[in-house]
DNA sequence: TGTACATCAGTGAACGCGCGTTCACTGATGTAC
DNA sequence: TGTACATCAGTGAACGCGCGTTCACTGATGTAC
């Protein structure tokens, strides 16, 4: 039996549970998610589970990711504007909405967080963003070092999502995502701003960073990599006195 | 009997109770937090939890009000300071810090939310925070609504401490927490706050001399001049290979 | 081509366990007269 | 003051249940020769 055929043959099961699972827990929350129940709703007996994902977490986790990855696919017509501070405001609209739309799988995704830990979809879409954030930087339209507006995007994000999902549907300000994404990308980013000007020294420095990996040889080693640290102390605000 | 004697007498019980759930809370996670275990680490049998808190839900309600209440407590210190923008600014590190300190209650208010609802103890710290508002508002330094302000700090919090808490601790970037809050307050408070700052490698490098005169006190005047030697090869070397 | 063999996805049945919860009771504390 | 009574916080023991998980097995699919 060759394993292409193997694995074709098992991945109608694994697809089939996984299904289940997902609409177990967008109907009844992660408690409805018992291996029994999905189980039982995907017409396979429980060993079969075991099987395919090892125990219980690691069904859980599959089903995460499959459902942010399906709920990605249905949106994937998210295509690059060409200005990337858009991408960034594009982004966070679908990731509030997958909150909206999927709110069981958001909280398991962002909320039952045990400290330190955080499940792998989670990861992926940080990804994503710190990607988006990259090109930002390198568009020289980024006033912070990639990490921080990574950080503080998600963060923000991650905020309103749960926020509006622990507000009963009819109470829901969705004005907050917007005013919350435009204060945020704003403190960010800078603005386009006429041909020739390409914002403060910490925008500058930061998009100058961005493209330090690709530099002909024209500093050392050493020196890149001590120009690499002034350009974070710039890019990190210049506030009075010296660093800390 | 009176009833003074009687809430008295059942008072002891009940504290002792809501001490072990904590604990096991803090130790465990919410996971750790069943009936049985709560009975045996408070001494007592498990027909007395439902005397007093009805069922399990109401036990967890209750355990959830008095770990943030027990914290609250003793962090009241917190007197106001006259300025209502910079009593604000104290909740939102009190409340970051109870994130970070004790992660399990946090996540149970904050986190593992169900849609359309939130425990009792994350209404009342948000009632707190309405009123902080409201104060700001009195004091005309609020340029939005208070419920707009109010939920925009709030889901920023909560995104903050929830995102601190998901990180591991030796790779948590604390400053996020300070970044985001003074991006927040600024952008609902008419405090007058710091003004913000405002191609290929050549052009960034170009664009950052530029401005290198007007640098705080980021860089020593060594480096300093070195940087701008630096620069100056960077703005006449070499182009730079336009990546992915 | 035909047959014996190997692989392995999925089955059927059961395991022990800890869970939330409830029942009937005890005995300390207070009240009525 | 003494006694009979009421209240009710807490006990001891058990309930049935659904859980995650495992064992030994079946039978379809493919391979070797």
């Amino acid at each position: 039996m060759s394993a292409e055929k193997i694995s074709e043959r098992s991945a109608d099961t694994r697809e089939r549970i996984l299904v289940a699972a997902a609409e177990l827990l967008a109907e009844g929350g992660s408690d409805a998610v018992s291996t029994r129940a999905v189980a039982q709703a995907a017409g396979v007996q429980a060993p079969t589970l075991y099987r395919l994902f090892g125990d219980k977490k690691g069904l859980l986790d599959a089903v995460t990711v499959y459902g942010f990855e399906r709920y990605l696919a249905d949106k994937q017509a998210m295509t690059e504007t060409g200005d990337p501070v858009e991408d960034v405001r594009r982004g966070w609209d679908l990731h509030i909405d997958f909150g909206l739309t999927r709110p069981s799988f958001y909280v398991l995704m962002y909320g039952a967080v045990r400290p330190g830990e955080r499940p792998a979809a989670a990861g992926e879409a940080y990804a994503v963003l710190v990607g988006m954030m990259e090109q930002v930087a390198r568009a020289g339209r980024l006033r912070v070092p990639v990490p921080a507006a990574a950080q503080m995007v998600q963060a923000a994000g991650v905020g309103v999502a749960l926020t509006l999902i622990a507000t009963p549907a009819d109470a829901r300000d969705l004005g907050l995502s917007a005013r919350t994404r435009d204060t945020v990308l704003a403190a960010v980013t800078t603005d386009p701003g006429p041909a020739g000007d390409q914002g403060g020294a910490a925008s500058r420095a930061v998009s100058l960073a961005a493209v330090l990996p690709e530099l002909p040889e024209v500093l050392s080693p050493a020196e890149t990599s001590l120009l690499r640290e002034w350009l974070e102390r710039l890019a990190s605000g210049g506030t009075v006195g010296r660093a800390r």
